[in-house]
RNA sequence: GGGCCUGUAGCUCAGUCGGUGAGAGCGCAUCCCUGAUAAGGAUGAGGUCGUUGGUUCAAGUCCAACCAGGCCCA
């Protein structure tokens, strides 16, 4: 008899199976045969977020890339083309971040001294370094996606597929340079972009500071002589005061203070200005139009007060001293006003010439105290203490930071911001709440797009500018050349070489030279639906490549890219092609340790990808992520969860695998060379699990279409439970076939059991794509036109096998049946082995549970499962009110039938349990009630061999006879000689010659039971003394006496022969 | 300071349309079963369903406020 199944070792070890799948897909080159065996299948999207390779990949980045690969795997075996290809994000300070640590650089003077070709050089080996390890990672956690064919947004084709959407905003006027207030670390000279500003928010300690701007000149000469009370925390920005603003509809008060006028709002006078007298009130815009006396003569401007919107109640003075050099909304209000720009800082932070002489060449902050001092010597200070509030601090080198107004190029997103909101609309969001939640409310408060950066790798801004201030967008290296008269094709685009490229600027003929500037990383990234295909109309250049692959179908990244990814990709898709960019986006909640803390590598409890990789695996690490909890939730993950895993969900599939194979290899059962018997011919339990089966594919595939892959997983899983401690429990002896005669019920088992193993399998290949390989391989792959992998076969769809749901419901029922069996022995002590005579039941509907009454008998072992004629024989009835019907029916007169039904002596509730109507007396009337209206259920007394749950009653007959319990001790020895010939270390099919020496009952037993014993033991004899020569020997406690059992192989008598 | 998410057993998490004894797994205790055995099963202990108020005949579930944690933004 051959072995159709490799033999399966139950010591698994899941990273080297993982290995040894890998291999296998390496060398038949899976991946790829599968892209090209759907190549006419309909194309599924998918769109890779380039990971930024700088860094080493973390759990949180194997999380997303788990995501990525389950539903364009799981596309792929509906029969859609799934083209997946890989990309790079190689740009922006993160990469330059790492190079200065490797060299030791702390400002950009040291890099402009190392040269910014040295500079960049070493940025680009970093990136490839990382894309090494990133590729390692990918293909370790299973991710398919082609790394062959990736993008690197530093290519020459993909920079100038950027240069020509950037040249296109700037012919329509959408790409323009402007003054705006960006956060700036005074110390390492440089804008920070608003996420590296956020990194840096800390409570800190800053003054807080009262001052006094005198009015001069007002509409209403009677205000003249007050002064408005104004509050600042940066001191520093008082020199470059230029006006004050209110709010126009607040109440603003003038009061008594001290013997002077002071001018607030109303609403903060308490809290300033304790105990003061209030003169009279107005409106802020009352005050609109009067002009103070300067703090500072240095500051040229109007020195009006003004109306704004943004001015706060809630804290400070409501009166908002302004300085457009160093607030947004002070420079929004000085343009509005016509105010100059006074900056007397300059980009290390410190005073310029400009400033008052008192503080010239002072850090801004050093300069608070004279600031105060000399405001205070003139009067013009009311008070200065301190206040605890948070403030962005540098997260490089904790330097506060400066807001200042600097020279930007901006992308005018606000002129689009209508159709982002529309096509937002067209996008399926999961979680359904981030669409008009976080995303939409970033979406409805979009300001433009500050793209340039003053740093060195990056992609440059294509603009060059001649001295007359002509400027000229370039929009490919081709173009460059025409202009500049030579061919530059062939440089590098980064600078520093493409700086100097020159040309005569085509308005005036003066020479044109690039501005330093590069531009956001972020817009390389979300250029990768057109820029990845090199996409260039004016070379002629990826333009079918894009047109197919637009939009897209399905993108997944981490929550945070709410505000980069999933912003940039739909920005410049609806900027430069009037369309969403991504038709269904699944958004991840970020990994955190098992305390619930965000790993940090500063808290020591960052865990390492590999660690998991090689001690649970892929597949345990995929199953996590993909079942537990919710995907949008921040998730713990521990080595101790992935240890669960590995035990609860892959040691059982792998348990009912070994299983399988060891007793379809020891029978000989061969599943291709013998005829199928038809699901309908086999016996109820198969009949069963293949409904189950059936149900299972279909809810895995409807919930895998909603990108519900949790929800999938976790019906799986309840499957692989029902398979596993339902099925194989109650079949496992249908397996038992050492003689391989194969009659129809074992045949049927075998069958069932491996069309389960090969369905689960290829419903689990886009879950755990490692596990379900193994068992396609052994089980199904390369037999009766099975491919030679599972992540080449068709998703099961559910419709091959019957969903037969009143079978479901009887199963279900038996199952009850049986638990509240064994909660009877348990409560009466009679240990399962013991068999009994009688199960006696009651349920409330016994439609298509005979059939099933075999499988509980023997589960229970008992003789015989009968009805009971009538369920009072356990007790009495008991009814409540099913409130679902009569909560509407009666409102709150429930409650009294409630009552009155706990007060029932039994015959209410047991006319009711036959069938009858009845009707109820209650405080408020009488209530007729009908069967339906009511959940019955009975009473019965514990410890007398009855148990019962919702209608449904079990009573067991417990009276061993001497006959059961001879049987009982047989069966005590039997399990006693099956636990002798496992410690022998016997195969399960060797024959063996046995002894069994014993005394009393247990000798009885044995003469009675000796021919069950010995064909379940595989016994060619039974002796009643030793065997001599025995192999193996052994004293066994058998119900309080010792038997002696002795053994040996019976010669040549395996029935493997 | 603003927005969003989360809060259910010691731990990790389910809980559908509001329907009334609140569930699973792990851990713990007791017991059982056993040729799937480095598995499996049963029973038990363990809950102010974050807090308070509201709507309702009925709230873990809906509403409001608050508290705690997280994320994003300032």
């Amino acid at each position: 008899m051959t072995e159709r199944f490799e033999p399966v070792d139950p010591r698994v070890r899941f990273p080297d199976l993982e290995r040894r799948i890998l291999a296998f897909w390496r060398e038949a080159d899976v991946f790829h045969r599968q892209l090209e065996e759907r190549r006419d299948g309909p194309l599924w999207v998918f769109y890779e977020g380039p990971p930024t390779a700088n860094g080493r990949p973390g759990i949180h980045h194997m999380e997303s890339r788990t995501f990525k690969d389950v539903y364009p795997r799981f596309r792929a075996m509906t029969g859609h083309y799934v083209p997946r290809k890989a990309g790079w994000d190689c740009h922006g300070l993160p990469v330059e971040l790492e190079v200065e640590k490797e060299i030791g650089t702390r400002t950009k003077r040291d890099i402009e001294a190392l040269g910014i070709a040295e500079f960049n050089r070493r940025c680009r080996e970093s990136v490839t370094r990382y894309v090494d390890d990133w590729e390692r990672a990918t293909e370790r956690i299973g991710f398919w996606i082609d790394t062959r064919d990736a993008y690197w947004t530093m290519d020459t084709s993909y920079i100038e597929s950027v240069w020509w959407s950037l040249k296109r905003l700037h012919e329509r006027g959408l790409l323009y340079q402007d003054d705006r207030v960006t956060s700036y670390c005074p110390r390492c000279g440089t804008a920070l972009s608003d996420a590296e500003t956020a990194l840096g928010y800390e409570e800190v300690e800053d003054p807080s500071v009262f001052v006094r701007f005198r009015i001069v000149e007002a509409e209403d000469p009677s205000l003249v002589g007050a002064a408005l009370l104004g509050w600042t925390t940066t001191p520093w920005t008082l020199i470059s005061n230029t006006g004050v603003a209110v709010a126009p509809d607040a109440t603003y008060v003038e009061v008594e203070h001290e013997g002077e006028r002071l001018i607030l709002a109303a609403a903060l006078r308490e809290r300033v200005l304790p105990g003061s007298t209030e003169r009279r009130s107005f409106a802020g815009h009352e005050l609109v139009g009067a002009r103070y006396e300067p703090l500072y003569p240095t500051v040229e401007g109007a020195h009006r007060v003004v109306a704004a919107d943004f001015v706060s109640l809630e804290d400070g003075t409501g009166v908002v001293h302004m300085a457009p050099a160093f607030g947004a909304e002070d420079l929004e209000v000085g343009r509005r006003e016509g105010w100059p720009v006074f900056k007397p800082i300059d980009g290390e932070g410190r005073f310029t010439e400009q400033a008052p002489a008192f503080v010239r060449g002072r850090f801004f902050k050093d300069a608070d105290p004279l600031i105060l001092e000399d405001l205070r010597s003139r009067g013009l200070l009311l008070r200065a203490g301190t206040i605890r509030h948070t403030y962005p601090l540098c997260w490089r080198c904790g330097t506060p930071l400066i807001y200042l107004a600097r020279s930007s190029w901006y992308i005018r997103t606000t002129a689009v911001k209508d159709r982002l909101l529309e096509v937002n609309e067209e996008v399926n969001w999961y979680p359904e709440h981030i669409k008009h939640g976080r995303y939409g409310d970033w979406l409805r408060n979009n300001v433009d797009w500050a793209l340039s950066r003053e740093r060195y790798w990056g992609t440059p801004l294509p603009i060059w500018r001649c001295p007359r201030g002509h400027d000229t967008a370039i929009g490919s290296l081709a173009e460059l050349s025409e202009r500049a008269g030579r061919d530059v094709t062939g440089i590098d685009p980064h600078r520093p070489a493409i700086d100097a490229v020159t040309f005569p600027c085509p308005d005036c003929g003066e020479e044109a030279r690039r501005l330093p500037e590069v531009i956001d990383t972020w817009y390389d990234s979300g250029a990768m639906p057109f820029a990845q295909w090199g996409y260039h109309p004016e070379l002629g250049r990826g333009l079918e490549e894009f047109a197919r692959h637009f939009p897209a179908d399905f993108i997944s990244e981490a929550i945070d890219q709410t505000r980069g990814w999933f912003y940039t990709l739909m920005a410049e898709a609806v900027l430069h092609f009037d369309s969403t960019a991504y038709r269904n986006v699944v958004c991840l909640g970020h990994i955190v340790d098992a305390e619930g803390r965000k790993m940090s590598k500063s808290l020591g409890n960052v865990i390492d990808p590999w660690d998991v990789l090689e001690r649970q695996g892929a597949d345990a690490l995929r199953w996590y992520l993909l079942t537990n909890g919710s995907p949008w939730t921040s998730r713990r993950v521990s080595m101790d969860i992935l240890d669960e895993v590995v035990r609860r969900f892959l040691l059982t599939l792998w348990n009912v695998y070994a299983f399988f194979v060891t007793y379809a290899n020891a029978s000989g059962f061969d599943p291709w060379a013998e005829p199928e018997i038809p699901v309908a011919e086999r016996p109820p339990l198969d009949r069963w699990i293949c409904s189950q089966l059936a149900a299972t594919a279909r809810e895995a595939r409807e919930r895998l279409d909603a990108y519900d892959a949790t929800g999938a997983g976790r019906r799986i899983e309840r499957f692989l439970d029902d398979l596993s401690n339902w099925y194989v429990r109650r079949a496992r002896r249908r397996f038992w076939d050492p003689g391989g005669e194969g009659g129809p019920d074992t045949r049927a088992a075998f069958q069932t059991l491996h069309t389960c193993l090969t369905t689960l399998a290829r419903l689990l290949a886009p879950f755990t794509p490692f596990v379900a390989e193994e068992l396609w391989r052994n089980l199904a792959a390369g037999r009766a036109g099975a491919p030679d992998s599972v992540h080449l076969a068709d998703y099961p769809t559910g419709e091959e096998l019957p969903v037969d749901e009143a079978l479901d419901r009887a199963m279900a029922l038996a199952r009850q049946i049986v638990e509240l069996g064994r909660r009877v022995r348990t409560e009466a002590k009679v240990r399962v082995r013991q068999p009994l005579l009688e199960a006696v039941v009651h349920v409330p509907d016994r439609e298509g549970i005979e059939p099933l009454l075999p499988l509980v008998a023997e589960e229970l072992n008992v003789k015989r499962v009968v009805f009971a004629a009538s369920a009072e024989a356990f007790g009495r009835w008991r009814a409540k009110p099913n409130y679902r019907v009569l909560g509407p029916r009666l409102g709150p007169a429930v409650k009294e039938l409630a009552a009155a039904l706990a007060a029932d002596d039994g015959a209410l509730a047991g006319a009711l349990a036959r069938g009858e109507r009845v009707t109820v007396d209650t405080a408020s009337g009488p209530i007729e009630l009908g069967p339906e209206e009511v959940d019955l259920a009975q009473e019965t007394r514990e410890g007398w061999g009855v148990a019962t749950e919702g209608g449904v009653t079990v009573a067991l007959e417990l009276e061993v006879t001497p006959e059961l319990r001879l049987e009982g001790l047989a069966r005590e020895l039997l399990r006693a000689v099956q636990d002798a010939r496992r410690e022998a270390g016997l195969e399960v099919s060797d024959r063996i010659v046995l002894g069994v020496t014993a005394a009393g009952e247990l000798a009885d037993a044995l003469a009675a039971h000796r021919d069950a014993i010995a064909a379940e033991t595989l016994a060619l004899e039974v002796r009643d003394e030793p065997v001599p020569d025995a192999a193996f020997r052994t004293i066994a406690e058998v119900d309080g006496s010792s038997v002696t059992i002795t053994l040996r192989r019976a010669e040549g008598a395996s029935t493997r022969g």
